[in-house]
DNA sequence: ATGTGACTTTTAGTCCGTA
DNA sequence: TTACGGACTAAAAGTCACA
């Protein structure tokens, strides 16, 4: 597995899941557009090194996590 | 410590300095600009999920390493 | 509640200098 | 060998209408 994008997509996807969230409320959580976030998810966006810490705190993670 | 940018840029810094590595030569590996790889070791850049992991393969370190 | 394409705006990222 | 600035170009950030 190299696809980095789909990687931490997957991560946040199961994280948000696990805490019973939607991708409207996520979003809404780490200030980033629905769509967007949903974008990330299905890896097809590359985010920068603060949208995925926006997207991790609002998670209630470390950033780690989303690369674990 | 919660400024992402210092902590990732502290922590490329080290690890090219634990191998003996110019800017120049990391940034070449990496393909990345020589003055973007500064940037971003001064804390001063925001890079993107796919350029960290180019340093952080051309460091042949995981992703990890980077954000520890 | 989520996926997608086509956007516009902002910033990442490059390339040129200088010190 | 690294820091920093300015001017650029490529790509990320962010929005929207529709399925």
């Amino acid at each position: 597995m190299e696809d980095w994008r789909k990687r931490v997509g997957e991560n946040v996807r199961r994280l948000r899941l696990a805490r019973g969230l939607s991708q409207e409320r996520l979003a809404f959580d780490s200030k980033i557009d629905l769509t967007y976030l949903g974008g990330i998810e299905r890896g097809r966006r590359n985010p920068s090194l603060m949208v995925m810490v926006r997207i991790a705190d609002a998670l209630g993670e470390d950033l780690k996590a989303l690369i674990a």
